[in-house]
DNA sequence: TTAGCACAACCTGTACACAGCATGTGTTCT
DNA sequence: AGAACACATGCTGTGTACAGGTTGTGCTAA
């Protein structure tokens, strides 16, 4: 009952006073997560009923969940077959990175967020965090990876941008993740403080176009390093 | 049983060997267009079991199409109320407006699709049709105007793109057209043959460039001609 | 041995009953 | 008269049983 005693294996501990939509919303956000951490690798088969019994609900909320997440492109639900983590093709890879790419530099351009000096602070954050991250520690970079891009979303003041920069977030993360082990682990640290420095000086002078650019010339950045890796077919 | 039987009211002839995934389509298809289409205004309460009882199914088939519809943005669950169509605030229509015209450019940009001949006859029975359109039949405009989204859709080489084009198009569509009754008809008329012209011209110089560029410039005069009918709060 | 087929085991899809929630309405008390 | 409250009524959320689909497996027969 209480969080004190960690599960030996996966379990959701639902809070008490736990309302119908933050259930639904904890649920996805640990499904999402899992996907994109690469806990289900593209491939993997869930099974409702056994989700239904891991988080302690029937199959109808957890159903609702999957069925986001097809919304989300992250899995496919199959009859018959079960709910399969979805995996990406070559081509849509490289055309959602474009496309990417080009709605990172509208952030700075659709009615750009503020800038506070939390966000300063939170970048200070990721910096520290990227420094100690030990060798090879791929899950913990993909976090780090992750919280920047919600402090970039905090920062796109259209809700629309930020939604549609979200959603392509989620559905690419894990695969650039899946070809991260395959890239020097040094090159990507430096790729990463590199972006973080950029992304500082761009805030520090409210420059939300410079931010918009850095964002850009990053994921550029990341398909090319990924494209070396890739052979064409 | 026959389709013979035409029922007095709207009623969903179902088709005979008709798939699981068919239907869902069918009955998402049919939802999203009378929301579209303003059969459905914005602020409309729509029942699960009247619904239901109309497609002759039971509410889980209707509520994972008006899930979907709710991840589109097109409605709003309320538990213990209802589903109402969901109505965009002014702050958001722009934004998204902005957004669309961003997206559009784009088109040219990113792997544009091959233009074929059958994409130029059909904007000639797209003139054709605004040229025989009655005065101030506002559905059958809005009609013609989802059909060319449509031929655009399939113009857009990049799926990503594609995808988020046509997901903004149909959450903001009904908004244009609840403004449609405001503006001048013959306006309108001239707006929607000039781009459809513009769009042919481009067309036939292969030059997809310029269709994004014309699309983008439509849609900047669709948000002008109807800022002035709006009042800033 | 191997090709073919029937079946079992698992999955999601559907229908339905019930619980929980929001809201309008009628009543009652001041 | 007016305000406050209890309740009836409608809605969506949830749980569960069953139907329909898919796939692997093992038996059978050539």
């Amino acid at each position: 009952m209480s969080d004190l005693a960690e599960p030996a294996v996966k379990q959701a501990s639902a809070p008490k006073g736990e309302t119908g939509v933050e259930r639904f919303e904890r649920i996805h956000a640990e499904l999402r997560d899992r996907i994109c951490l690469l806990t289900y690798p593209p491939g993997t088969v869930l099974s409702e009923v056994a989700l239904a019994k891991e988080f302690d609900v029937s199959r109808t909320p957890i159903r609702r969940v999957l069925h986001k997440l097809e919304f989300m492109g992250l899995v496919e639900i199959k009859n018959g077959v079960g709910t399969i983590v979805s995996d990406i093709d070559l081509m849509t890879f490289k055309e959602t990175y474009s496309l990417r790419m080009r709605l990172a530099e509208l952030i700075g351009e659709l009615s750009p967020g503020r800038i506070t000096v939390e966000h300063l602070e939170e970048i200070d954050r990721l910096v520290e965090r990227t420094k100690s991250l030990p060798r090879e520690n791929f899950r913990d970079y993909a976090r780090i990876a992750n919280d920047l891009q919600t402090l970039l979303s905090d920062l796109t003041g259209s809700a629309p941008l930020r939604e549609v920069i979200e959603l392509f977030y989620f559905r690419v993360a894990r695969i650039w993740f899946t070809y991260l082990s395959q890239l020097d682990w040094e090159d990507t640290v430096a790729s990463q403080l590199a972006e973080l420095s950029e992304l500082r000086a761009a805030l520090e002078c409210n420059d939300m176009r410079a931010v918009g650019q850095a964002r850009s010339v990053h994921l550029h950045r990341i398909l090319t390093r990924i494209g070396r890796f890739i052979v064409e077919p």
